[in-house]
DNA sequence: TAATTGTGCTTATTGACTATACACAATTAT
DNA sequence: ATAATTGTGTATAGTCAATAAGCACAATTA
């Protein structure tokens, strides 16, 4: 389980755990069926309290990415490849929007857009 | 002077009011040197109170993109094309890495990812 | 049966955000 | 000069999100 929280960031923790475990499980890295590791186990690696945890199992399990057993543990969803294309989809819109907008806002045209896109794609 | 604030956006009504005239001042909707309202009217106008327009205010001269004048008011700085530009450019970053960091966690390409901006643009 | 795991609950602290209200200082208009 | 306008400074306070520690309980697993 790969996952590191930057106090200073400004992001709750428990939203940058939510995050993370969202782009793993989104991605492929963490395989459907898989399951989490313990929520004290990762409260205690990762220095938060176990309510930090819980709040970001809690979203996930409210985003239908993972289920929970009580007394056994909770596991990554199964998804059908359709899904988890639209989930995929969903989850990169918010940030596309937000960017498209501001982008939009300052003056930039759709050429400029579509440059500096590719230009930070470059780095 | 074009504001609105959406109360239950989640974003805080200062950062709604600081974001909007920051848009409006580098895309040169509001011209160098002009004067911004006096933060009791816009406090009303909006439905906010002075302390909120104050903070706005306060981020803004932060920036370097207004300037205080005790008993006379508030106006937006005369910018040289190169800062202007510079800060046009500095202001979409945040929003473009934000976008593009999440979209290769999510596993898109980069051909991808652009295919995706091309899209939204078009809407 | 014992260990592990998630649940539910209480209590508490911290900080951001927002709000009201008043007195004060600097500038501008008359 | 005088009055009105504008920003400043300060005190007080309420709400809420986020985080934390601790404990008892239930379900599952070894």
């Amino acid at each position: 389980m790969r996952l590191s929280v930057l106090p200073n960031s400004g992001v709750p923790a428990y939203k940058q755990i939510c995050e993370q475990i969202t782009a793993q499980i989104l991605s492929g890295e963490i395989e459907g069926g898989s399951p989490l590791p313990p929520i004290r186990l990762v409260a205690k690696e990762i220095g938060v309290s176990i309510i930090t945890v819980r709040s970001a199992w809690d979203a996930l399990e409210a985003e239908g990415l993972i289920v929970t057993r009580a007394g056994s543990g909770c596991y990554a969803l199964e998804l059908d490849p359709g899904r988890l294309e639209a989930l995929r989809r969903k989850a990169v819109t918010e940030p596309l929007r937000a960017f498209t907008g501001t982008a939009r806002n300052l003056g930039f045209g759709d050429s400029e857009i579509i440059a500096l896109v590719a230009e930070e794609l470059r780095k």
